[in-house]
DNA sequence: AAGTGGTCTAGACCACTTT
DNA sequence: AAGTGGTCTAGACCACTTC
């Protein structure tokens, strides 16, 4: 985002005053970016700003085109690669849509972890702690706040088939999250991704996870109902939410007897 | 690819035949194709066929558009796809490039054990055994073949910074790797996906990988000097070439106390 | 200066969905 | 029939690399 504003740097047809406002010498012109980025970029604002919320019809091709005053190719290339990044849907003939995580197809965007045999079920959730406390050093930093800021810590159990699998610890920005209770977590069904998304306004957008293997401790042992010192998937999560904030730390056992993290490489 | 052969179904200036040989109704037309995928999968046969090599400049895109008789715009689309699926690789000024293993850039791409601190470092690959043997039922499913066909077997060591970290296991077809010895493995620098490339023309795309907690076992223990029972995740890995064929059954133990398996979710 | 990929435009038609 | 995203074309200029 440098020159744009009003007016965008038009190149061919309208001679208008081309590269504009920026400083005359072209090879050293300071952080350039070409056009589609900067429509990208104000089109990401509207999302964020939550002019169109999570599954949404955005303005179609052509009505984004006239607002920014750039041809109908430039906004398709802007939201291509919004739809690559999965903020976006694309849908022929209907339009292109706010991704939300109220949807089958979203739920195992964040969820590696698949069974081994047969099909995916739908997790069974029991929420074992929800308190609010301050962030710890480690927590504060990932979470890009000061060490002591407030926190909503969430303990909760995941089941399959009445197999407990998942035993996982959260903690969230509490300036975020005000209103989380206890009974709108228990209560809500679906995913918990679509509770923050609708009661808080949080869409999750991506995360990064980090994974090891450790021995079952006996809090862990105890939550899962399994024996002291199995051995289970540490996976540690940081999601992001637009803007690249990060909005939730996570920490998940997850009991890989029936199941697997399944990963594609490319 | 259906109708396209020869002559491409063009669609606006030129007033050929259009929609050619289709069965006249569009909205019923089996298995239709858009010219771009075509062209994509055509590129595809090159670069399978080895008519460009890895590491190697393909034709430019304006000579491709002369090839196939389509616009430059088309090529450079089926270009795009090729390159988001890491087959090529573009640099502006100079061309594009068949993607190669040779690469410090590609290095990082299969193995996702990064060090929790510092840079990552270089393996240090110890070869414990190489040997031709009949592949059993379960790595002749993965790989495609028949139970009993001849497969290599080569099991080895990689450390980092002189520490054990990552015992593997892997299973080859014994048709695509003939002359492969185990002097030949021990003597090669560099990462073993280069010397697949280069000595045996078996170029890995993609992979899949399944990751699990497992305790090592004695066997485990001595060959990466840990105590038996310590955590270790288990990743299976089945990689894949060009049309999708399975090529490589792996099973590596990580030891993850001073590494982690970095994903990333979007 | 010439060649390559990268960006931008304008206009056409296709496939799909809704009215 | 009208509107949306999806494909295809043709031509222009820009940024980068090499000669």
């Amino acid at each position: 985002m440098t020159s744009m504003t009003a007016v965008p740097p038009h190149v061919t047809h309208p001679p208008v005053s081309a590269a504009g406002a920026s400083p005359a010498v072209p090879g050293n012109s300071p952080t350039f970016s070409p056009l589609y980025q900067q429509i990208k970029a104000l089109i990401t604002q509207s999302l964020q700003s939550g002019e169109w919320k999570p599954g949404e019809l955005i303005p179609s091709e052509v009505e984004l085109a006239a607002r920014f005053k750039v041809s109908q190719g430039t906004v398709r290339k802007a939201i291509d690669e919004l739809s690559a990044e999965n903020l976006v849907v694309r849908r022929q003939g209907k339009g292109t849509f706010v991704a939300t995580h109220h949807e089958a197809r979203a739920q195992f965007r964040f969820l590696r972890l698949m069974p081994d045999e047969g099909e995916p079920q739908p997790a069974e959730n029991r929420v074992l702690d929800v308190k609010r406390l301050r962030a710890p050093a480690e927590v504060a930093r990932l979470l890009d706040l000061r060490t002591g800021d407030p926190v909503i810590f969430i303990k909760r159990v995941q089941s399959f088939d009445g197999i407990a699998t998942i035993l996982d610890e959260l903690w969230l920005p509490g300036a975020l999250f005000k209103g989380l209770t206890t009974e709108r977590l228990v209560e809500y069904k679906g995913p918990m991704y679509g509770l923050f998304e609708t009661e808080f306004g949080t869409s999750m957008i991506r995360a990064t996870e980090r994974i090891r293997a450790v021995s079952a401790d006996a809090a862990a042992a105890e939550a899962l109902g399994i024996a002291a010192g199995t051995p289970l998937l540490s996976v540690e999560r940081v999601s992001y939410t637009y803007g690249d904030r990060p909005v939730e730390v996570r920490r998940g056992l997850y009991l890989t007897a029936r199941h697997h993290y399944e990963n594609e490489l490319s």
